[in-house]
DNA sequence: CTTCGATATAATGTCGACAAAAAAGATAGA
DNA sequence: TCTATCTTTTTTGTCGACATTATATCGAAG
């Protein structure tokens, strides 16, 4: 795709290192060094840069350049707490507005996750998994608040990444989800609300409690 | 201040007109001419126009430039409805986790509100107003619900700008804020959510609804 | 040995120019 | 007259160099 600008490129190939984990939190961004390494002159790279500082991604303090993120832990339970609402606002609209189209890709996005932890293919779990919070977020009826949540989500994937859970976590995960899809299958908005609330929380405290034994091994993204 | 860099003040300057009106919705920003304007090379334009983009208060299409960001009246409705939801969270977090130093601050503030209209000071309520939500935002206790809901309540501020209130709005306004005031110093987070939540759908409702009478008058911004 | 300050180094901020793409305008054909 | 295509013009994308500021290094004083 030469459609798109160079740029662009540049951000969507950092965005992607930092997301896998290349990159870590913390990590600084030289201009001249990335200038270098992608062969281009400072102009794009800085463009990329800002570009993914829309994301959140990454950080700018003036006259001292980007670093990677960092988040510190009381920010990471912050941002969880307001992940929990969101989805829980995702969700009760979801439960309330919901056409019969999105609850039936709902319902076969779940039904998916539990054929994946059925023959223990965890990396289908976590496509499963990213999906149905996605299916629920589209089905919101509500794009500001889809977008909101999904920027959320998006400045913790580095830290989903970051982290390996357990199959004992993925079951559980599983049956949080049946719970959610039950409720909006029922156009239950109180209770699709709760679930997801008390779901995306367990995820938190899942996560953060890894926080610290940093092993670089492959997740599987289970929330 | 020449300790700030070139691009931010033109960003700030820019972000200003935008919020005061004079730079419309769909109104485009072209680098050359405001580098003419402020006598710089294009450089600190697009640093800044990139560093407004962060805000939502410009758009950016590749190649394309870039433009007052546009928001239809469906966007407008789900920004406000999000907003309703996000602030109510803060109202309820706020009545349940506001130190007395906050809780008092926002009491004052609310009495500040009451001063402006029995003197008919409209500028003098819109700054009440305008410090009254942000006193719940900093006394939720969390960051990251702070920085969305105000980043929700920013991008709508240029519709606030562009619109008159009467002076009965104002009122019933200052009489819904006594309400939100009142559960939130008697730790009601359920009622003070609930109350935040009525009370920001109603100023949506006025604000839609004075959308196609576009006259340049200035905004009391009184919800 | 530590700490403060001056110098040296490296990074970001800014500049003007050229290249490439999109938008506007002109021309030819129906 | 309208439309389609080609040309012109304008605008964004990219480049390399210089200016300015932050950071690191080194030296001197306490």
């Amino acid at each position: 795709m030469t459609n798109t600008t160079l740029s662009q490129r540049i951000a969507n190939t950092l965005s992607e290192e930092i997301l896998k984990g290349d990159l870590k939190p913390g990590d600084r961004l030289d201009e001249q060094s990335l200038a270098d390494r992608f062969q281009v002159s400072r102009s794009p790279i800085r463009d990329a840069l800002r570009e993914l500082a829309l994301t959140r991604l990454i950080e700018q303090r003036p006259r001292r350049g980007f670093a990677v993120a960092q988040i510190e832990t009381t920010t990471l339970r912050n941002l969880y707490e307001a992940l929990s609402e969101l989805e829980g606002l995702c969700a009760r609209y979801c439960a309330l507005r919901a056409d019969t189209v999105q609850r039936e890709h709902i319902r076969l996005i779940h039904t998916r996750g539990q054929d994946a932890i059925k023959q223990h293919d965890m990396t289908a779990y976590a496509e499963a998994n990213r999906a149905l919070h996605q299916a629920i977020y589209d089905a919101c009826h509500n794009d500001a608040l889809r977008d909101i949540a999904l920027d959320v989500r998006n400045r913790l994937s580095m830290f989903h990444a970051q982290f390996l859970f357990s199959e004992e976590r993925v079951v559980q995960s599983q049956d949080e989800h049946r719970e959610i899809v039950e409720c909006i299958l029922n156009n239950d908005g109180d209770g699709a609300s709760e679930a997801m609330k008390k779901h995306v929380a367990k995820t938190a405290l899942n996560i953060i409690s890894h926080i610290g034994s940093k092993t670089g091994e492959p997740a599987t993204g289970a929330d």
